[in-house]
DNA sequence: GTCAATATTTGGAATTGTTCTAAATGTCTA
DNA sequence: TAGACATTTAGAACAATTCCAAATATTGAC
């Protein structure tokens, strides 16, 4: 298994993604990414905030948004979802699972386990499983077919739900 | 494969799991429902409040809210986030996945497949999955041992993170 | 090193989806 | 039909996030 970036790496990683994609490199930048390479739990941006400000007292909350979204699009952090909660941030750009706490509602990373195309998870000890969901991404038929005829497409655009509802449901 | 709920037993089953929690049968309640049935797209809490509306034109936002949210407590609706899109909610109680079009961003359900422990998902065909994730939900090993040594457990207080903030995260 | 051009940061306002509140209305039981 | 209680309602409050325009920092050219 490969590792992950180390906070050694991370440094020339950074300025090399940042430059790529015509970025400066700023203090807060590496400060914020410092953070999520330092304790690897997942934090909201609000955790970031209050762990950054602590090594530097004046950065902003605009500016931990304003970073964490620079390091998304660069792709060094990715965010992680559960239900309707504050967007969490992960630093493991490695494919993998997660797993939600429900008692204390802390997320921990899940490897997906041997390669190829059979799928043989195992949970590290100690966790329980109580059920678990698959999410699937990709193109529904329509949009499918849509994007194969080459006709212009906006990826991703929430206001545009009509495929979503001239459709008929898939569950029979 | 079961069937879901027909819009048929619906009043009978709506008016059931009602009794049971101790709560009443409302106009609303039933309303909200036969939205949810009638067209099982996986509508947001605004367009269940839409689609209700045209049929009664007096129910409120706040009215759908509290009705969606008795449903699910009841048993008879559940919710389904994806990303930090607003909430949608689903009738089909069975067991399933879920496929979000990148495309139109439209929400599908997915069988879970031959039962038992092997799991063999198939995609309805149109599909294009680019990529999948697999959410789990359950106990980590330290609120699992709480729960074993019989300590009074609150269930998800998002804002008890001890657990989530001590622990070394999984990832190596 | 200095300057101009451009990117970034910042505080605060705005936005979105949702929950809360308290008064009005409805439903049920006696 | 009254009294007890549940539900609905409009609007205020809220949390997480995005937007905005001014202040500041960084870069490349000289």
């Amino acid at each position: 298994m490969k590792k992950p970036v180390s906070i050694d790496d991370a440094g020339e990683r950074l300025s090399e993604q940042l430059a790529r994609t015509g970025r400066r490199l700023t203090a807060q930048r590496r400060q914020v990414y410092n953070v999520l390479l330092l304790k690897r739990d997942h934090p909201s941006a609000e955790e970031v905030f209050m762990r950054a400000k602590s090594a530097m007292p004046d950065i902003s909350m605009a500016t931990v948004y304003n970073c964490l979204e620079t390091l998304v699009t660069c792709g060094l952090v990715r965010q992680v979802n559960h239900d309707r909660k504050a967007t969490r941030y992960c630093s493991n750009m490695q494919h993998h699972h997660h797993f939600y706490c429900d008692g204390c509602g802390g997320a921990f990373d899940i490897d997906p386990g041997g390669a190829g195309g059979q799928l043989r998870l195992e949970m590290p000890p100690g966790f329980r499983v109580r059920n678990f969901e698959i999410l699937f991404r990709g193109y529904c038929p329509e949009c499918a077919a849509k994007r194969k005829q080459g006709a212009p497409v906006t990826i991703h655009d929430a206001s545009q739900t009509s495929c979503r509802s001239h459709r008929r449901p898939l569950i029979s």
